[in-house]
DNA sequence: ACCTGAACACCGTTCAAGT
DNA sequence: ACCTGAACACCGTTCAAGT
């Protein structure tokens, strides 16, 4: 609805990514983001050859609000675990859009530099390039995943519907049948919502952390 | 095309995953499950209220693939290791399906059943309920991403083509400024596609359950 | 009970045309 | 160079109707 932007990339992007937070991935279509930006919606062609290449472009506006942590002296598992929180941060409040992230890292320069900083660590750690590539694929993804799948997300939510949701998704789990699956109704807290949302990306993120270190650790008791 | 099949829940859901392999997410439509099916697209209405729900049937199709291993007497870790190989090896001939079960894993007989399993063997290990939750989502989880991310792969992609756009990413990857990303075109072989799929597979689940490990061994040194 | 046909309000994208 | 309008071949879904 604005009315005279000039249009170019980060300014359609930005207005995916705005309609994204706010109605999901369903409401990003061609003629949504043209009419927030008060332009038909073939004006966006100009700019992109296609619909992918705008999930593309907010894919990399993502990736290009992560806040490197500058290298220091600290053990690389440390500074691995920082990394991957300030990238836990950049994805957080933007929960519906996070997804695009995960294919989508090797194609944009932001996330290049996020993927050589990983890789830069763990050869620091002393990983071999092949396993590197493997374990930074994963322990990234891995992030996007914590944000995608968090349990009680529900991103087109006010507060109070979402509140609504837990209780109803809790009361759920807690009705099945005891006999069957004691354990989930036992934790059905825990699995409807999550009690602190930095406690768990922290634990999350720790544990990707504590498996690179296992490998770490087989892989000195093989060398040495 | 098939012309004289009593529709019911799962017939449909195993259509829609037969297109799903074969032309991907965007290919399911009600239109083409019902064209497959020598029907009218309304006819599925009687068996699902929206097309959400028939992805909920696909989702639950590949979580009742899952062939769980019998419990043993080996160690939690071993056991939680084959568990994590069994899901890896249902999903993995799903690709473009696997995505639809992170987040419905909760939502099904068979997964629920894959969850308490889970859930039975952290809490062998000694984790309490919470933690245990946590811990077994983000394991399911990471399965499910391995199989959406594996480098390389292009489900709907025959061999050949599939040879063809991974040499070309390697190239791009390789392209790249070595000033910048000197770690990324020294991988550029590994982050393009898998030297072998069940290595990564096996790699990748042996961190998680790395990581679980070790969120294990902290337990016990703050609980003795 | 189960399926159909017509219709509605949407999609992404192409193409020729405007300024 | 940048945007528009009309059009095409699709969507999911509703509703009244058929058997």
């Amino acid at each position: 609805m604005e009315p005279r932007k000039r249009l170019n990339k980060d300014v359609l992007a930005s207005t995916a990514l705005a309609v994204l937070d706010g109605d999901g991935l369903d409401a990003v279509t061609m003629r949504r983001v043209g009419q927030e930006l008060g332009v038909t919606p073939m004006a966006l062609y100009r700019h992109f050859r296609d619909k992918e290449q705008i999930l593309d472009a907010v894919a990399e506006l993502l990736l290009a609000e992560v806040h490197l942590p500058q290298p220091d002296e600290r053990p690389w598992e440390e500074q691995l675990k920082d990394l991957l929180l300030a990238f836990s941060a950049s994805l957080r409040p933007h929960a519906s859009a996070a997804g695009l992230v995960a294919t989508r890292i090797l194609a944009s320069e932001p996330g290049l530099t996020l993927a050589e900083r990983t890789l830069e660590l763990l050869d620091q750690a002393g990983f071999e390039v092949e396993q590197a590539a493997e374990i930074a694929g994963q322990a990234l993804c891995s992030v996007v995943t914590l944000v995608v799948t968090e349990p009680g997300r529900d991103p087109q939510a006010d507060a109070e519907a979402r509140e609504d949701a837990i209780r109803m998704r809790k009361a759920e789990l807690e009705a099945l049948s005891r006999k069957r699956y004691p354990r989930i109704v036992a934790a059905a807290g825990a699995l409807a919502s999550c009690a602190s949302e930095d406690v768990y990306y922290a634990r999350g993120i720790e544990l990707v952390v504590a498996g690179i270190s296992g490998a770490h650790t087989g892989l000195e008791r093989a060398t040495t």
